[in-house]
DNA sequence: TAGATTGTTAATCGATTAACAATC
DNA sequence: TAGATTGTTAATCGATTAACAATC
């Protein structure tokens, strides 16, 4: 079965970075190979829906010794299309942006921040890290000459629909929302919400609710 | 049916909240009433959906003007039990601790910091806001006392599973980790991991692979 | 009333788990 | 070989959508 022509679905994908995040821990301290159960383990899911995940990968494990981590490592990578790193731009440049520009390529070297954007006079021309802040009408250029291809959107609630429809604008391809209120963006434009609140929310329903199920996940020691 | 005897399920629970925004937003317009079909535009999903979520709740339409507003949003805000405000504190006292103690309680007024905690000396009596960064030793006092229920990682990588077993052992029911890193938790405690990192890459291979249906949802990598 | 919208049951769709022959 | 682990097909489980009688 060529794995590449079917879409994969999105739990899958969020799962492969699970599995990248183990790999390279399990990696660094020396191990070659590793099988379902142990990858299982760490996921907090079954064998079968290991198996099932690799399935849609270009790879297979080579006889009893399970899969070959170097080797998963490079396929997963690939598969999530992450081998060229992201460019994204920075909508806002206040504390956020300061949170995001900083944490980037960090893991996986997989995004570079062409720039951070800003109205705010009071703003424009700081620095965040490496870069300065710089005025959101020189955004549309940027995108187009840096080929970006996602838009965080990093403001306050009162301008993140403006600025999610300047990145749109612009010409991105993706939006990321972190701000606190939710924005929309037009259909053809991918859109994910990555606010802080509902997952806040969320937990403090399961904590109050009492409603967990299975077992937390087995991840143990800090990484890098 | 007893609604509040039915556990709800997470994908339902995550909608309540984009319910609430909408909900929110519509009232600060003067609308007192609202149909299924509105709220299905606005989240995303079938009229079929928003019904079978509305059935979770103790509540119903009136007659053929759908759902009273302000009622709807009684009903969400006590079922996803945010009546009264969740008590956390933030483990960690850099730019990250920064950005999600000035953007808490706004929102609902849903959540409430009780403290900001690091073990570096030289973050130990700064600012944060209104808050004064304590020192991690002060922390399991605080949530005894306090009542503390959410843990909030929000260290560097290096620190974040240091913090967590830290939050555990003080005393927390539910941990959320914000740090670039995975963490992991025993059994019986809440996780969720709402770091961005997963977030961007989940959006670049949307992106890229060009594989996408309607609307994305906020999604969020949950372990329980 | 007539029309529109609900609540609820049944059908569909998709993802996870179980089972097992094939493989090294 | 014997044992362990895979890849894959089938069964199960859960969530979304369709259908429609009941309701205002």
């Amino acid at each position: 079965m060529i794995a590449s022509l079917k879409s994969i679905p999105r739990p899958v994908i969020r799962r492969f970075h699970e599995y990248l995040a183990c790999l390279e821990r399990i990696r660094m301290r020396g191990r070659r190979w590793i099988n379902s159960r142990e990858l299982a383990d760490v996921i907090g899911m079954t064998r079968s829906t290991v198996r099932q995940d690799v399935s849609y990968l270009d790879f297979s494990a080579t006889g009893r010794n399970g899969y070959e981590i170097e080797m998963m490592e490079y396929v997963i990578t690939r598969t999530l299309r992450l081998e060229v790193p992201a460019i994204a731009v920075i909508g806002g440049g206040g504390e956020l942006a300061r949170v995001l520009a900083l944490n980037s390529g960090r893991r996986f070297r997989a995004f570079e921040i062409a720039g951070i954007f800003d109205w705010r006079s009071s703003l424009v021309g700081t620095r965040v890290g490496k870069w300065v802040v710089r005025d959101s009408e020189c955004m549309p250029k940027i995108v187009r000459s840096r080929k970006v291809e996602i838009g965080i959107v990093a403001s306050n609630a009162e301008a993140a629909q403006t600025m999610a429809n300047l990145l749109v604008s612009a010409g991105v391809r993706g939006v990321l929302n972190f701000s606190p209120t939710p924005v929309a963006v037009p259909p053809g434009i991918s859109f994910l919400d990555a606010s802080m609140v509902p997952a806040l929310l969320e937990l403090v329903h399961e904590v109050r609710a009492g409603t967990r199920k299975k077992k937390a996940s087995v991840e143990l020691g800090a990484r890098q």
